[in-house]
DNA sequence: TCTTGACTTGGAGTCGACTACAGCCGGTAT
DNA sequence: ATACCGGCTGTAGTCGACTCCAAGTCAAGA
């Protein structure tokens, strides 16, 4: 699979794709005729894998410990297991301490309709609060 | 309030408070003696939504954009009711997209586990995906 | 044969968000 | 009087994560 097909497929662009590749993000990928890469079916599970785990916010930094984990082969299941339930426990984290925003601008947004229904009714009782 | 109080209260560094007040992500603080900033109440409810939000991934350009219109008056009600559910949209977007890798993560490390119990009876049930 | 277009590398630039000084000021303790 | 805090400004540096680009290679089509 031509490096333009996956951009495509995962929407990742080209130099990122290549940039991952470089630092390591990426398992080195084949190449055919011309130095040209070729993703394998692995290749592509990798960069899913990877654009996945960006986008909850895992480090660049950890996700290249990963997979040189991950190459080293069976040796590492339990470092890489212990990466894992780290990063677990920091997204579960995250995920919390988002969730009490997301109430909270639930809140704030139910007090910016009450304001304005306020005002409708030439009432207004509202507080100067952020 | 001094802004060592403020850095202690809410863990944020001086430099950064400094930084957020000139940038404009916080009101402008009133100073004493000397130009030393006194933060009012007003201010540290301010610098508290500010790491509330900021923490849940809010740019502080949306951010500064907000505090903005908050000054501009009622007036700007809607406008900034309008950012908000802006806001706590992609907010809603990236939760879901967490608690999906989330649930990801934990499947993987179930499987870490079955692969170290199969390694220890002796029966190797693995498969080699990231 | 020449051009076009998809790909390559290596290196530099950008962007958002801090973070770290250097150098100065003003009040208090010795 | 001096030394030391704690604060101030302004500017520069850092860091993570891309993103862009120049210059080159190669194969296929007009």
């Amino acid at each position: 699979m031509t490096i333009a097909k996956v951009t495509e497929k995962y929407n990742i662009p080209e130099d990122t794709l290549r940039y991952y590749e470089r630092i390591g993000l990426l398992p080195p990928v084949h190449r055919g005729k011309g130095g040209i890469r070729d993703y394998t079916e692995e290749d592509c599970r990798w960069v899913e894998f990877v654009r996945c785990m960006r986008g909850a916010g895992l480090s660049i930094e950890v996700l290249i410990e990963y997979l040189r984990l991950y190459q080293l082969g069976d040796e590492t299941i339990d470092a890489r297991k212990n990466l894992l339930v780290e990063q677990r426990a920091q997204l579960r984290a995250k995920l919390e301490e988002m969730k009490q925003t997301l109430e909270r601008l639930d809140y704030k947004i139910v007090h910016y309709e009450k304001i304005t229904l306020d005002k409708k009714v030439e009432n207004p009782s509202c507080v100067r609060v952020p």
